[in-house]
RNA sequence: GGGCGGAUAGCUCAGUUGGGAGAGCAUCGGUCUUACACACCGAAGGUCGCAGGUUCAAGCCCUGUUCCGCCUACCA
C-alpha cells in the first residue's frame, strides 16, 4: 500500500485520466427516463471570440458544483454545453485579423468568403474552449453540445422568428439607432460602453430670415456635436417659458423648504439663477415664442437652408439660451420632436453609413465626422457665428467592438415589440400551457413578481439574494423597450424575411402563394409607413404597398425565393441580433419546435423520442437552473424567459443563480484586453484543476465582486510581482520589476520585451487542501488495510467513533443546507471544518494507538472508513479529480463500508448518492463531553507552549473540577493524556497540587501542569488572565446593575448573563488563588 | 443625475430574527510527535469607514456623510 500511494499529491498524474473515465462511463449524459425529478442547466454559452477566462471558470465551476451535487443526489441532471456564433464580437475579430494580416476589408472578399472564415475561426476557438472546460472537469453532456447556428438551433430560430412575425410582434421601422460607423452595423444599447471624454459646448448664432425692427436677429443654441448642425431642420422654443421656468422656480423652493442644511447653498443659488433669468431671459423668450407662432424662419448658417423656428416643450427655459436645434436624424429627442412636427419641419440624414457626411452637408460632403465638426467651427468664427465655446466633460457612448463613438443614426431596422398590445399576446399557442398576457415583457415580469405562475405552477426566482436581483430584472422590463434585432452583419442568422414595394397585382399573387402554402409556410403583412401592419387582404387601394413575406423554413426556400423574387421581393440583407438565438436556447438546444426531425450532427444523440422514453424537449423543459453573472440578467435572463413563455407558455427555468464578478486586486474588471486577466489552463497547470475549484468555490460567498490579487511571474528573476502595486512601464500593459527596474509586458504585445505570465497566489490554499485530503486519506488507507465488513454492534463504538460520527451527521446536514441556499462557500467551509478540524486534528490523532490494538481496531477501522468515504462524497462536486482518484484507492482497500450495514456502493463517485443524514449518530451529550475534553487540552498545550515544552517530552498533570465537569473529564481522561502528552493525570474534586505546577484556569476547571514552572512567568500570565476576567466581569456587572435590562430583556438572555456572571467570579477566583500561591 | 451594492484583523472575506467580534492566508513562538514541515501545536492581531439616532442592548435597525464598485440617464 504504502508503495503505491505516493507521499505527495501529484495532480498532474490523475486530471486526464479521471477525466477520461467519466467521459467513457457515460455518467454525464442526459438521457431520458422515468425518474421524475431532473435538473437541467443550459449552460450560458461562451462566445466563440476567444478564449475561457477566470469569470467563465467561475461560471463553469459553479455549474458544475450543482449539476454533480444533483447527480449524487439521484436526479436525473442535463447540463447542456455549447456555444455562440456572437455575430458582432465575432466578426469584429475575424475582420479585425484579415486586415492586419492581409491588408484586406470584408467588401474585398465578399460574404460568402468572409463567412467561411468566420466559421474556420469558430471551430477552432470552440475546440479550445472544450479543451478548457474539461480541464475544469465540467461534466456537461458532450454529445449534445449545441452552437447557435447548427441546423438544430438555426430551424429553432426560424420557427421562433416566424411565428412572432405571424402575430405581428415584429416590425421594421425606422429608427434611430447606435450606430458603429466602424462596423457600420446598428449596435444595441448593452453593447456600447460609456466613457467621460473632454469636449466642449458650442453656442452659434443662427440668424432670422426676417427680423422686423424690436426683433432679435438671431437665436442662440448650443451643442456638443456642431457638426450636426448641417442636418438641423428647426429650432425649438418653449410655448409658455414663463410658467414653466415659473414652475420651476416654485419647485426649488418647495425642495427648498424641507431640503438638509447642507443642500440648501446649491439649491439656492439655482432659485436665484433661476429668478434672474426670469428677467434676463423670459422677456426675448415670449417673444421668440410669439414669432414661432407667427410662423417666422431662421437662416441655416453655412447651409443657407431656411428651417422653422417651432413651439416645442422639449426646448427647456431654464437651459442655456432656451431654444434648441432640432437634428432629427441625428438625435433621438430631436427625432421625438419630428414625430410631433411631422409635418412642419424635415429630418435630412447627413451620415453615411461609414462616419462620412453624405451629398446632404454640401460642402462638407465626403469627410469623417471629426473633420467636419472642425471645418464647420472654423467656417462659423470665420462668419463671427460663435457666440462662445466652453469646456464640457461629457459621457460619450462607444461602441465595445470597435471602440469607436456612436452615432446616433436614422435606419430601417426590425423591431420585436415588447410592450402591452391592444388584444393582449397569447403565449404557448398550441401547449397546454397557454396563457394571455398584455405583451412579451409583461409577462416575463409577473412570472418573477411572485404572485403569478404558469400553468405548470412555476415561477422565475433568483439566488442568493431574491429581492436585489429580481429588482434589476424587473426594472429593465419595464422599461418595456422594443428590442431592435437586426444586425448589419454577415456572420448571424440571416432574416428570413423578403420584401419590397409592389403593385397591387402583384401583391395578390404573392398573396394566393402564401394561401396555398401548408402549414402557414409563407406568411405576408403590408406594412404602412408608420410600420403599422395589415393582412393583405384587409387592404384598401391601388398600392403600390410596402410587402413583407416570411419563409418559414429553410427547405422551402429555394422553391418559394424565386417566386417572391419574380414578384418584385427581395430578402432582406441583415442578420438577426446574437441575442435572439441565445434567446431561444433553453429549449432550441432540445430541438424545439420538433426533437423529432431535429438534425443532430454525426455521432450525436438523437432528440427525439427513443425506445419508449420521451423526447429531449418533452423531459427536460422546462429547466431548472440559469448560472450567470449579474450583468447578464438583461441580456439573457429576461429574453430567455419572455420567449420561452411566448413560445412554449413556461418558463425556461425557474431558479437563477447569480454569482460574483471577479476583478483583480486594484478591484478592477478583468480582461484579457487589460493584461489582468489570468488563463484558468495556467492555474490549473501551476495549482491543479482541484486547487482552482477549492477556491472559486470558497470565494463565492454572497458579494456580487470578488477581489483575486494578481500577480505576474518576472520573466528576469521568476519571482512573483504584485501587479496591484507595480509600478506601470511605457504602456498599461507593461510593468517594472521591482527587483531590477527591467520592464516585461503581461500581454504579449510588445515585440522587444519579454512576456510575463499572469498568475494568482491566492490559489495555494486550494492546493494546501488537497494536500491535506490526499495525506489524511494516504493515513486512512494504509491503515485500513484489507477492510472487509461485517455488521458493529453499537457497543463496540467508543466515545470518540460516537462522537466523530455524531459531527459528521452535523456536517452533512449543513453542508446540503447551504448548497440548497446557493452558499458554496458555506458550504465547502463546513465540510472542511469536519474533515479538517474534527476527522484529522482530533479522530485520526485519537485512534491511532487503536489501529494498532487488536481490541478496538475494527471499529475505528469501519468508522474511519465511513468518514472517508462520507468526506469523498461530500468534497466531490467542489473538487472532483482528487475525491474521485481517492475513492478508487477507497474502493481497493475497503469494497464495503458501513456501520450496522454497508453504505449504498458505487464504482464511479460521481455517480455514488449523496450523503444524508443520519438521525441514529446524533448525539448531543458525547459531542458536549469531547467539547470539554477539548477545552482542557488546549489549555494544557497552551501551557506547553508557554513553557517551550518538546512535543515529545510527556507532562505530568492534574485536574481539579467538581460535579458534571469531572464526571465528564474523569471519564475521558484517557483521551487527554494522549492529546496533550501527560503521562500521569489524576483528577477529582480537590486533587494536590503539584509541587511547582503552571496553573490554567479553565471554567470552573483547574488544570495543573507538573514541572514546568517560572514563578514570574506565571505571574505574568495569571495576571493578565485575571485582568480580562475582570473587565468582562465589570461589564456584565453593570448591565445586571441596570434595572432597565432587568426588566425589559427577556428573561433567557438575563438568565444567561447571570450564569455567566457566577463562572466568571468562580473563575477569578481560582485564578486569584493560583496567583496567591506564587506569592 | 438616478438606482443597487460594498467598507469588519496586514490581505481576501464570513457574521443567518439586534444579546459574549470569526475563518483562511500572512505574522510571531515552539515542534521533523509512528499521513502530512504543502504539516502539527500555540500566540498575537479589530473604536466593525465616519457622525448622529432608536433601544436595556447596535457590526446588524434608522438618518446623514465620506470613499470604492457596478448598473442606468436626454440635460443645450
Amino acid at each position: 500500500m504504502n508503495e503505491d500511494f505516493p507521499k505527495r499529491f501529484h495532480f498532474k498524474e490523475i486530471q486526464g485520466r479521471i477525466y477520461q473515465r467519466w467521459l467513457e462511463s457515460g455518467a454525464m449524459r442526459g438521457i431520458p427516463d422515468e425518474r421524475e425529478n431532473r435538473y437541467v442547466i443550459m449552460m450560458p454559452l461562451p462566445n466563440v471570440t476567444g478564449a475561457l477566462h477566470m469569470g467563465h471558470a467561475m461560471d463553469n465551476v459553479m455549474q458544475d458544483l450543482l449539476i454533480r451535487w444533483h447527480r449524487m443526489k439521484g436526479d436525473n441532471t442535463l447540463w447542456m454545453p455549447g456555444t455562440d456564433h456572437a455575430g458582432i464580437a465575432t466578426q469584429a475579430v475575424v475582420e479585425k485579423r484579415l486586415f492586419e494580416l492581409e491588408g484586406k476589408t470584408r467588401h474585398d472578399i465578399g460574404r460568402d468568403a468572409l463567412v467561411e472564415r468566420i466559421w474556420r475561426w469558430k471551430d477552432e476557438f470552440q475546440a479550445r474552449i472544450i479543451e478548457q472546460q474539461q480541464a475544469m472537469g465540467c461534466s456537461c453532456d458532450w454529445t449534445v453540445y449545441r452552437f447557435t447556428m447548427d441546423a438544430v438551433c438555426a430551424r429553432a430560430v426560424r420557427e421562433a422568428f416566424f411565428r412572432l412575425f405571424q402575430d405581428g410582434l415584429i416590425y421594421r421601422g425606422n429608427r434611430l439607432v447606435n450606430w458603429d460607423c466602424h462596423l457600420q452595423t446598428a449596435v444595441s444599447d448593452d453593447e456600447i460602453v460609456r466613457k467621460t471624454v473632454h469636449s466642449h459646448f458650442w453656442h452659434i448664432r443662427y440668424p432670422f430670415m426676417d427680423a422686423a425692427p424690436g426683433e432679435p436677429a438671431w437665436v442662440t443654441v448650443a451643442t456638443t456635436r456642431p457638426e450636426t448642425m448641417l442636418g438641423d431642420t428647426a429650432v425649438a422654443v418653449h410655448p409658455d417659458p414663463e410658467r414653466v421656468l415659473d414652475a420651476s422656480i416654485e419647485d426649488l423652493e418647495a425642495r427648498l423648504a424641507t431640503a438638509p442644511e447642507k443642500e440648501r447653498p446649491d439649491l439656492e443659488a439655482e432659485r436665484d439663477r433661476l429668478r434672474l433669468r426670469r428677467s434676463t431671459h423670459i422677456p426675448k423668450l415670449i417673444q421668440l415664442a410669439a414669432m414661432a407662432r407667427d410662423g417666422r424662419t431662421l437662416r441655416l448658417p453655412l447651409l443657407g437652408r431656411e428651417i422653422p423656428l417651432i413651439l416645442d416643450e422639449w426646448a427647456r427655459p431654464e437651459l442655456g439660451s432656451g431654444c434648441v436645434k432640432i437634428t432629427p436624424a441625428h438625435d433621438p429627442n430631436d427625432y421625438d420632436v419630428w414625430l410631433r412636427h411631422k409635418h412642419e419641419i424635415d429630418i435630412i440624414n447627413v451620415l453615411n453609413p461609414d462616419g462620412t457626411y453624405n451629398a446632404h452637408a454640401g460642402p462638407y460632403a465626403g469627410h469623417d465626422r471629426m473633420v467636419v465638426r472642425d471645418r464647420v467651427v472654423a467656417d462659423l468664427e470665420a462668419q463671427g457665428l460663435i457666440e462662445k465655446i466652453e469646456d464640457h466633460e461629457l459621457e460619450l457612448g462607444h461602441s465595445d467592438r470597435s471602440k469607436t463613438p456612436i452615432e446616433p443614426y436614422l435606419s430601417r431596422q426590425w423591431f420585436i415589440s415588447m410592450g402591452d398590445r391592444p388584444d393582449g399576446v397569447l403565449f404557448g399557442r398550441g401547449t397546454a400551457n397557454a396563457f394571455t398576457a398584455p405583451g412579451l415583457a409583461q409577462a416575463a415580469i409577473d412570472v418573477a413578481s411572485g404572485r403569478w405562475r404558469t400553468a405548470s405552477g412555476r415561477a422565475l426566482a433568483f439566488h442568493p439574494d431574491p429581492e436585489r436581483y429580481a429588482g434589476t430584472y424587473t426594472a429593465w422590463l419595464a422599461e418595456k423597450r422594443d428590442w431592435c434585432i437586426s444586425r448589419q452583419l454577415w456572420w448571424g442568422h440571416r432574416i428570413p424575411i423578403w420584401h419590397g414595394t409592389i403593385s397591387r397585382e402583384r401583391l395578390e399573387a404573392v398573396s394566393r402563394l402564401a394561401f396555398e402554402e401548408e402549414q402557414e409556410g409563407l406568411w405576408t403583412w403590408v406594412a404602412d409607413e408608420d410600420g403599422k401592419l395589415t393582412c393583405p387582404r384587409d387592404v384598401r387601394g391601388g398600392g403600390p404597398f410596402q410587402v413583407l413575406a416570411c419563409i418559414r423554413r429553410e427547405s422551402d426556400e429555394s422553391r418559394l425565393a424565386p417566386l417572391l423574387e419574380a414578384a418584385g421581393l427581395e430578402q432582406d440583407p441583415d442578420v438577426l441580433d446574437t441575442w435572439f438565438s441565445s434567446a431561444l436556447w433553453p429549449f432550441s438546444t432540445l430541438g424545439w419546435p420538433d426533437p423529432d426531425t431535429a438534425r443532430v450532427d454525426p455521432g450525436q444523440t438523437p432528440l427525439g423520442p427513443q425506445d419508449g422514453t420521451p423526447s429531449f424537449l418533452d423531459y427536460y423543459y422546462p429547466g431548472s437552473c440559469l448560472v450567470t453573472a449579474r450583468d447578464i440578467i438583461t441580456l439573457w435572463v429576461a429574453r430567455m424567459q419572455l420567449m420561452g413563455l411566448y413560445l412554449l407558455g413556461d418558463v425556461p427555468f425557474t431558479d437563477c443563480f447569480i454569482h460574483a464578478n471577479i476583478q483583480d486586486g486594484k478591484g478592477e474588471r478583468m480582461s484579457k484586453s487589460k493584461g489582468n486577466g489570468i488563463d484558468p489552463l495556467d492555474i490549473i497547470d501551476e495549482y491543479g484543476v482541484d486547487a482552482m475549484r477549492y477556491v472559486l468555490c470558497d470565494m463565492q460567498t454572497g458579494t456580487q465582486d470578488i477581489k483575486l490579487p494578481v500577480q505576474a511571474i518576472s520573466p528576469y528573476t521568476g519571482e512573483r510581482i504584485d501587479l496591484a502595486t507595480a509600478r506601470h512601464g511605457r504602456t498599461i500593459f507593461t510593468y517594472i520589476d521591482p527587483a531590477n527596474g527591467k520592464e516585461f509586458d503581461v500581454l504579449g504585445t510588445i515585440d522587444d520585451l519579454p512576456r510575463a505570465r499572469v498568475t494568482s497566489d491566492r490559489f495555494e490554499v486550494g492546493q494546501l487542501f488537497c494536500t491535506k485530503l490526499w495525506n489524511a486519506a494516504r493515513f486512512a488507507l494504509i491503515n485500513l488495510g484489507r477492510h472487509t465488513f461485517r455488521p458493529l454492534a453499537s457497543e463496540e463504538l467508543r466515545p470518540e467513533d460516537r462522537w466523530i460520527l455524531s459531527r459528521l451527521a452535523g456536517a452533512v446536514g449543513k453542508v446540503t443546507r447551504a448548497l440548497e441556499a446557493y452558499d458554496p462557500a458555506g458550504a465547502l467551509a463546513t465540510a472542511r471544518e469536519f474533515f479538517w478540524g474534527d476527522l484529522c486534528d482530533w479522530y485520526l490523532e485519537l485512534v491511532k494507538p487503536r489501529l494498532k490494538e487488536d481490541g478496538g481496531a475494527y471499529a475505528a477501522r469501519a468508522v474511519l472508513s465511513v468518514c472517508m468515504d462520507h468526506v469523498l462524497r461530500l468534497f466531490h462536486p467542489f473538487v472532483p479529480f482528487i475525491t474521485e482518484a481517492l475513492w478508487e484507492k477507497l474502493g481497493e482497500q475497503a469494497p464495503v463500508r458501513g456501520l450496522r450495514e454497508p453504505l449504498p456502493a458505487c464504482d464511479l463517485l460521481m455517480s455514488a448518492t449523496w450523503p444524508e443524514v443520519e438521525a441514529s449518530w446524533v448525539d448531543e451529550s458525547v459531542e458536549q463531553e469531547v467539547a470539554a475534553v477539548q477545552d482542557v487540552v488546549r489549555a494544557i498545550r497552551d501551557l506547553r507552549a508557554q513553557y517551550q515544552v518538546p512535543s515529545s517530552r510527556q507532562v505530568d498533570a492534574a485536574i481539579q473540577a467538581h460535579g458534571e465537569a469531572l464526571a465528564r473529564i474523569e471519564k475521558l481522561s484517557h483521551l487527554v493524556a494522549r492529546m496533550a502528552g501527560v503521562r500521569a493525570l489524576t483528577c477529582g474534586p480537590e486533587v494536590d497540587r503539584p509541587r511547582l505546577s503552571a496553573v490554567a484556569v479553565c471554567g470552573d476547571v483547574e488544570i495543573h501542569v507538573a514541572g514546568v514552572i517560572d514563578v514570574e512567568k506565571e505571574r505574568i500570565r495569571l495576571t493578565r488572565q485575571r485582568d480580562k476576567i475582570e473587565k468582562e466581569l465589570q461589564r456584565i456587572g453593570k448591565k445586571l446593575a441596570n434595572e432597565k435590562f432587568l426588566e425589559k430583556a427577556p428573561a433567557d438572555i438575563v438568565n444567561k448573563e447571570r450564569a455567566r456572571h457566577a463562572e466568571l467570579r468562580g473563575q477569578l477566583e481560582l485564578v486569584g488563588a493560583s496567583l496567591r500561591a506564587f506569592e
